[in-house]
DNA sequence: TCCAATGTTTCGCC
DNA sequence: GGGCGAAACATTGG
């Protein structure tokens, strides 16, 4: 279920739990989870698609949703395997289908801020070098890369490739700067859009090519490929997006 | 009924 | 050792 935006607004349900010392924890987890009992939750982040919780016995736990992770905050999800459950004084919240690991030290020391789109520290003069330093690879493996572009998910990749009218297949080093710098500036923009949709649950009425059947500006029916090393799917306008090869 | 899907890591092979 | 591909994990809506 989850890019960026939606481990976002995670972050902020949970922030309700920052203070409360962790009474109960269970599931099915082989990470270590037992070492979280008793601890104080000192703070809840999010880092791309990463959920982290710190705790004030120094240690933190790092949860992925991968494809198919749920939770649920406050009550449970019937019939499922828990994978980590979390009992605190004032209510609970628990994960489902979920990669769970638990890192000693502090998030900071882990994740860099600045490469995460929807982070007040993200800085698109980063995500340049780190593109121009990856060499001429195709802008669709690059924006779903995370030490790039950290949130960025197939979904938002296709809807930014459109909104600026970039076929997938580029390469990188043939883009025009001024391209590549509004590409870069509206992984984030977008961002921020995909997270106000689906905060009221409007996000897939809105996008414009991923699973979409034909062009919303031209008309043209929008193609669907895999490709790049990431081997995943681009939808796309071959008559809107521009293929810079060369 | 079957398949793909908003993802990432690990393993084995060349 | 790097790069690549397959496998693994696990869920459910269409």
């Amino acid at each position: 279920m989850p890019e960026g935006p939606t481990i976002l607004l995670l972050s902020e349900e949970l922030k309700q739990f920052e203070g409360n010392k962790i009474t109960g924890v269970r599931g099915n987890s082989k990470a270590g989870i037992e070492i979280t009992k008793d601890a104080v939750i000192a703070k809840i982040q999010n880092w791309g698609k990463q959920l982290l919780i710190s705790l004030d016995n120094g240690y933190f736990i790092a949860i992925h949703l991968m494809l198919f992770g749920r939770y649920a905050v406050n009550e449970k999800k019937p019939d499922r395997n828990e994978r980590l459950g979390i009992d605190t004084p004032t209510g609970e919240f628990n994960f489902y289908a979920c990669s769970v690991k638990i890192q000693k030290g502090q998030p900071e020391d882990f994740y860099d801020w600045s490469v995460d789109v929807l982070s007040d520290r993200w800085d698109p003069r980063e995500a340049r070098k780190k593109i121009l330093k990856l060499g001429n690879e195709m802008i669709c493996d690059t924006l779903l890369s995370q030490d790039v572009f950290s949130g960025v998910g197939n979904v938002i990749k296709n809807e930014v490739l459109f909104r600026q009218k970039v076929h997938p297949r580029s390469k990188t080093g043939n883009i025009d700067d001024e391209i590549l710098d509004k590409l870069i500036k509206d992984t984030r923009d977008f961002s921020f859009q995909f997270l106000e949709w689906k905060r009221v649950d409007v996000l897939k009425a809105n996008l414009k090519v991923h699973n979409k059947k034909t062009c919303p500006r031209c008309g043209v029916p929008i193609l669907v490929e895999v490709m790049g090393k990431t081997k995943r799917k681009a939808h796309f306008c071959t008559n809107c997006q521009v293929q810079y090869l060369i």
